[in-house]
Parts: structure tokens; sequence; C-alpha cells
DNA sequence: ATGATATGCCTAACACCATTAGGCTATGAC
DNA sequence: GTCATAGCCTAATGGTGTTAGGCATATCAT
């Protein structure tokens, strides 16, 4: 059963498929132990607690979606670019449901800080190179860009637009529409705005 | 100490309230039992289980969501109308965050027929009449709209936006425009566009 | 090789939580 | 007055996170 030697990775990553195959919330010390054949209160040796697990989950997840974010832009502009990103968030978002989850919680100082943070906002930056946005937009833009996605998948995956007619999938392509065309439509800043 | 008669909608009430002090997770029915000066067994008298409470909470949260968004957007149109919607719904999460919280967990068949999930739809349509876009159109906005400000609220709140430069209150507003834009930019539908 | 040390698992224990079963009491109907 | 019911209670069960302390095995100095 401890094929896997018990160590701070193999404990998060044990975590992540417990979170993908059983939801996010039944990501319990004890049930990551059972899984790794194990007793609860032998992981402490290599996590903190149950939240220092968690965020552990969220980097993990984090670097993963930054992967796929920069296959998926690489070689792409514009239009193509943004529909890409998107699509790889969505794509993580269907394949990793837990992992994902992991992305909708307050973020410590280690995520913060993660490479793979850093990486998906360089990203989204990237894809701004495509439009005829001033640098120091960019900042907004990207967070921007951001909101909608995360938005958008997050009520898809809660089931908000399971109740109305017609179906999520075809909205999603009119909202990447949407956020090129404001993107391309992109506002001057008005007087009172001061980074 | 038991002021308030014990009923399923002051036991609903007093969760939201620590879930506004002291955060959603920490709604817990033992807490709940504390606060109403009662033992916890006793709340199953007027409360299926912890996550029918859990869903009254979100349906009480878009009640009063739906009430402020309405009272906000009443009498203004284009422009003028988005940004009350939008800043209703901030100043909602401000103000009463662990009610904002029950609105991000996965919608019920409870919240989903709700009133105040009708009108917050509804509300966020009628924002739509000031901007030049056909009726087939509205969903995908309103999708958009929820979309975007839920998105922006909810990293905001996560503290996604406080280790980088500028703070999330000038973005805010740059958000606003953005869609502004969007919404008089709209898009076209492309020929794959079936309801 | 041998003994010291340290690592890393274990069991035991505690407090907290959700939930169920069943008892006691006061209030209302008749 | 009696009786039934509603609504609280206590008791108990099984699950959780977490800490304390035991015990074996691997590592290393000599």
């Amino acid at each position: 059963m401890k094929a896997i030697p018990l160590t701070a990775a193999s404990i998060v990553e044990a975590a992540a498929d417990l979170a993908d195959a059983t939801g996010f919330d039944s990501v319990t010390l004890s049930a990551v132990a059972r899984r790794l054949g194990v007793r609860s209160p032998s992981l402490y040796s290599h996590v903190q607690d149950r939240d220092a697990l968690l965020e552990g989950v969220t980097v993990l997840a984090l670097t993963e979606l930054a992967s796929r974010v920069s296959v998926a832009v690489a070689g792409r502009a514009g239009r193509s670019a943004l529909e890409a990103l998107a699509d790889a968030h969505r794509d993580y978002a269907r394949e990793s449901p837990g992992r994902w989850d992991a992305l909708q919680r307050p973020v410590g100082e280690e995520a913060a800080r993660s490479a793979g943070a850093r990486d998906i906002v360089a990203l989204t930056a990237a894809v701004l190179r495509g439009y005829p946005l001033p640098e120091s937009e960019h900042v907004h833009a990207v967070r921007f860009i951001g909101s909608t996605v995360n938005g958008y998948l997050r009520i898809e995956r809660n089931g908000g637009f399971a109740h109305s007619r017609p179906s999520a999938a075809v909205s999603w392509h009119r909202i990447i529409d949407a956020l090129d065309a404001a993107l391309r439509a992109w506002p001057a800043p008005s007087e009172g705005a001061r980074p």
C-alpha cells in the first residue's frame, strides 16, 4: 500500500487527486491518510496542518494551470490567444475540478508568491499584446479577463446556468467574443485614474 | 437569552449573522445553537440538516441582494445603471461578507427557484435596456455581467489583488468602464449560435 | 561492527462537530 | 381535567483535526 514514499509533495498530490475524485471539501487529513495507507497523525511529520495541505494543493493547481495556459497561448495572438487562454482555464476546471476548486480560496502567502501565480498573470498580460492597450492599462485588463473567466467558470460549476436556457456552452463563446470586443474597444482612462 | 423564538427563519438569520461576524465556514450547528442559547439537537425540529441551513442562508442573501440591486438601479439607465448594479453587489459583499459567501456555493433547488435569484437576473437584464443589444443576446450579456462582477469581487475578497499594484479599488472603475464598453460594442452573433 | 542519534511511523487521547434516539414539560383542544 | 402534541432537553455514536509520547528502523561516528 505504501508504494509511494511519504513526503510533503506526495501528500499534496494525493490530496489533489482525492479532491478531483470526491470533491475539494472532502479533502480531509483522515481521507488523505487512508488513501496513502497511513494513519492521519503520521502526516504531521510532513505537513503543518490541514490548512497548509490545502494551500499546497492550491500551489500545485496554480503550477499546473500555468503550464497548460503557457502551452495553449504559445504561438497565438489576439482573439485566438484570448480564446486559447480561456479554454485552457475551462479545460482545467473540467478535467481537474477538485484542483480547480483549490484556486477559489483565500490566497495565502505561499500561493501569492508562487511561480504559477506569477506566470498566469504574465501569460494573461502577454495575450494583451494583440490588443491596442497602453501599458498602463494592462493591470486592469488582466484583472478584467481573470474576473470574467473565473467568474463564469465558477458560476457554471456551481450550477448557476443549469436552470436556464440556452446551455452554458453557448454563452461561453459569446462571452469570449464580448471579452475580445471589450479589449478592442478598451475605454480611455478617465481623469481619476492614479496608479 | 431566548428573546427570539426558535423558528426556521430565526435560525437562518442567526446563521447569517454568525457568518458575517466570524466567517461562513464557521457557521456550524453548534455555534448557531450557542448563539441562540439552545442545544444543537434542538435545531433539528426546524431545520433538516446543516446543508439545508446553509441553503437557507443562500436564499436569504439572494433576497437581500435583490432588494439592494432593485433600489440601486431604479430610475437609472445605461452606464449609470450598470455602475449602480455593480456597486450594489460590491457594497453587499463588503457589508455582509458571510452572507455574500453563501452566494458562492453550489446552488440547490430552493436557491435556484427563489424569487431573489429570479429578481437579480431580471434586474440585470433590465440594465441592458440602455444598450443596443438584440433581445436574443440578453441571456449571454446577463451571464457576462454576472460573471465579471462576481469574479472580480471574489478575487478581491480572496486577496488575489492584494499583492499587486495598483489597489483593487482603482481597477474596479476601469472594469465597469470595460463592461460598459463591451455592452456598447457587443459583437454580432456568429453563425454557430443556436438557442 | 557497534552504539548513539534521529527519523518517521505508530497508538492513545482530547475536543469539537453532525446527527439520531428517546425522555420531559408545558401548552392547547376537548 | 385529561390528553395529545410540540419543542426543548440529555445521552450516545461516529467522524474530524490535532497533540503527546512510544517504538522501530535507518543513518552515522567512532
